[in-house]
DNA sequence: ATAATTGCAAACAATTTGCATTCAG
DNA sequence: CTGAATGCAAATTGTTTGCAATTAT
């Protein structure tokens, strides 16, 4: 159902005066199709339908979605950010053994997000929480962590 | 007392049979003075004092530290990597406006983990955690957020 | 028609790597 | 002495920017 996109894009886009182009839509489907990718990621996957469409499209175009609404960005792991669809607020586990992103409803963030606001007045974004463990899986695997 | 930190940091290297290095002891003093810091403050910061430590050893060393458990990294923000010496382990609050890092210590962390634990089996590693918001004194300031 | 948007190529910044020199053990 | 560690400079990688050509409106 890339159409219902398409439209709430078009949508979000004529409200302010911009233009719907291809290379926009095709952004957004990337970023949706991914669930969660950073810039290359977006990258590489746009460009098998449209291998011109260039990495400074990508990132402009990221950067204005995220102003229009329809997409955010969180910072997992390391350096790069990752985009995804808004609405579909989650939060993140993120693997360090082998960075496996994993998307969990939790409860108790809204019980630690209270605490913060209570503290230290400090209103949290609950929806771009990302933790750092290890998953089940590693953790199975190798009991015993290595150096590297 | 940096005396204290650098013994550790001898007895680990010792036991690894490294060498201890002028460098290397100014790298660590480094991140313990800045509490948390990113490759490039440690840089600006280990050059103060020594012109010539070049960003390749601030960058080999960081990631030798690690190695040792002296010190760790989180990743708040944006992209740049935040150091900080272990042991002093704390929960990070990041103003996505003025991009201040507060740290806190928050009771609910480990019902947050507890409860991923036993919802997914991920093994949370609390003292990486960070959380995205808008601090207090940002959220007195502009009541009404901006687009950029 | 007209200005927004794109693609390209060059500019940039941050980090990594290779290698000769230096220095701790 | 001897190999580990450093400093330098060049190479990479990821992202941004300027500008002419394109294209939605």
């Amino acid at each position: 159902m890339p159409t219902r996109s398409a439209d709430a894009l078009d949508e979000a886009l004529r409200a302010r005066g911009l233009r719907s182009t291809l290379q926009r839509r095709l952004v957004l489907d990337a970023v949706a199709a991914l669930g969660h990718g950073t810039p290359e990621q977006v990258c590489e996957r746009v460009q098998v339908e449209a291998p011109s469409l260039s990495p400074s499209t990508v990132y402009r175009t990221l950067e204005l979605l995220e102003k229009l609404g329809v997409v955010s960005h969180t910072h997992l792991g390391h350096g790069a950010p990752t985009y995804h669809v808004s609405g579909h607020e989650h939060i993140h586990l993120v693997c360090r053994r082998c960075g496996a992103v994993q998307e969990a409803d939790v409860v108790q963030a809204g019980a630690l997000a209270q605490e913060v606001a209570d503290r230290y007045g400090f209103a949290t974004d609950v929806a771009h929480l990302s933790l750092d463990g290890v998953c089940a899986r590693c953790a199975g695997k190798h009991p015993t962590p290595a150096g590297r």
